[in-house]
DNA sequence: TTGCTCCTCACGTCACGTGAGGTGGC
DNA sequence: TTGCTCCTCACGTCACGTGAGGTGGC
């Protein structure tokens, strides 16, 4: 039999806390001292560390005291609930970690916090993460579009701060001369990231170019957007016709 | 000017939600009417949308109105700090992910709650997710554990149904004759998911075994545990021997 | 004048934290 | 008897949701 007190040494959880399970009926000690103290016994120290265990997979304690409650009923769908939930919270957590990302890099490069980058990019991960690449769907079939969902998965810091690094350097300089020597060179540091990101596969890479062109708003991190893509444009004919 | 109704409207935000952030002194309406109904104007508006993307970015009120009070002060450090935030939660999600995926595959193979699986599972995954892997430093570089997490992170859903599918029969036999077909079977099947998991190289995984040999409690998913080891190492030997 | 919108209380939520003031237990 | 532990209120937290009862604005 422990007090209060002890299995509250013994456990980690606060006294108020078992106090409050108490309260709500979701961990009633065995027993009580005449003097009202709680006495709780072994089994209730099973029970408890079920109820934290739960607690940890992350069910609120309403639901623990259902689980608990029912013998052994809906396991496996509460736990196939609880998956889901886990799962869709990481794809949050990972569009969020970008959107930050985005956001310290226009820092970095502007020196001041850019707005309507940010508006840009929540707008676009507010949406739901499927959605997201589906603006692509009138060009490419849904095989592509999961492989450009993986890439983009598997982007790690540097590569976004390299790609926004890229294109920031060719929005400061989008009116310079696209035959000139500069212009080639922030057009290529742009190809060097696109052919790294898709590992050479140069087919898949052109499949993209065209839906590229046709989009009205910009994607994804920092805003690859039409002025770019015009930049980038008009570098490839110069070259391709000075040659 | 746009009255409370308005601009709740137009940005998806409830009204008590407005009136909550003028109580709190994080948007003030610029101007009231005689009445003293709210008044909007198109500034409000944008310093709402800037509200709107902290807290979607996972800020705290009372962050936001320090972050917003003071001019583009700590703006990097307040990013930093929120990225390690989501780095960390993200973390705890992959191991509460697969602390799920283990209660969800015992309850399948042994058609009731192991709740110590539970509980081991969670003592292992509870600590800090570098510390996961330090039991095997006595063994192992720093570059071979961190191959060995890079590895356990890439697991698949089916990857660890399938490790602990095995583990579970081998746990099941445990006490059949090493020398038997049906131990050759499933000691086979351990080593297949073993040679896939590690893509065949066959360097690291012989190095993994003897610190397998030195673990008193199991490790991560599935009790895979020193009965679990004692029955491969026999397989092992009574095959040797038997050629 | 009639609806609709807006106002300000004010209580409820969730899982406790943090005391206060009083008593039990060795 | 003296400390220490335990008890039960009870308010506070965070970001609102959900009314209630009353008034402004076209």
């Amino acid at each position: 039999m422990y007090t209060i007190g002890k299995l509250s040494k013994n456990t980690g959880v606060t006294k108020r806390t078992l106090d409050y399970y108490d309260e709500i009926g979701l961990l009633h000690p065995s027993s009580k001292t005449e003097g009202g103290h709680r006495l709780y016994s072994e089994d209730d120290v099973m029970q408890l560390e079920r109820i934290l265990a739960l607690k940890y997979m992350g069910f609120s304690l309403e639901k623990i005291k259902e689980i608990l409650g029912s013998q052994a009923l809906n396991w496996q769908e509460s736990i196939q609930q609880q998956l889901e939930m886990v799962k869709r919270e990481q794809e949050r957590l990972k569009m969020l970690e970008q959107a930050l990302l985005g956001v310290s890099y226009s820092i970095e490069f502007e020196e001041e916090v850019n707005w309507s980058i940010i508006y840009r990019i929540i707008q676009f991960y507010h949406q739901d993460p499927e959605e997201v690449f589906q603006e692509y769907h009138h060009h490419l079939g849904m095989e592509e579009i999961q492989k450009l969902a993986d890439i983009n998965a598997r982007m790690t810091e540097e590569d976004v701060h390299e790609w926004m690094k890229a294109i920031h350097d060719i929005k400061k300089h989008i009116h310079i001369d696209p035959s000139s020597k500069e212009a080639l060179e922030l057009a290529k540091r742009w190809l060097d990231r696109a052919e790294k990101m898709f590992e050479g596969d140069e087919e898949f890479m052109e499949g993209l170019w065209e839906p590229l062109q046709d989009l009205q708003e910009g994607i994804a991190f920092y805003p690859m957007d039409k002025e770019v893509v015009g930049f980038l444009q008009r570098v490839s004919e110069a070259h391709a016709a000075g040659k």
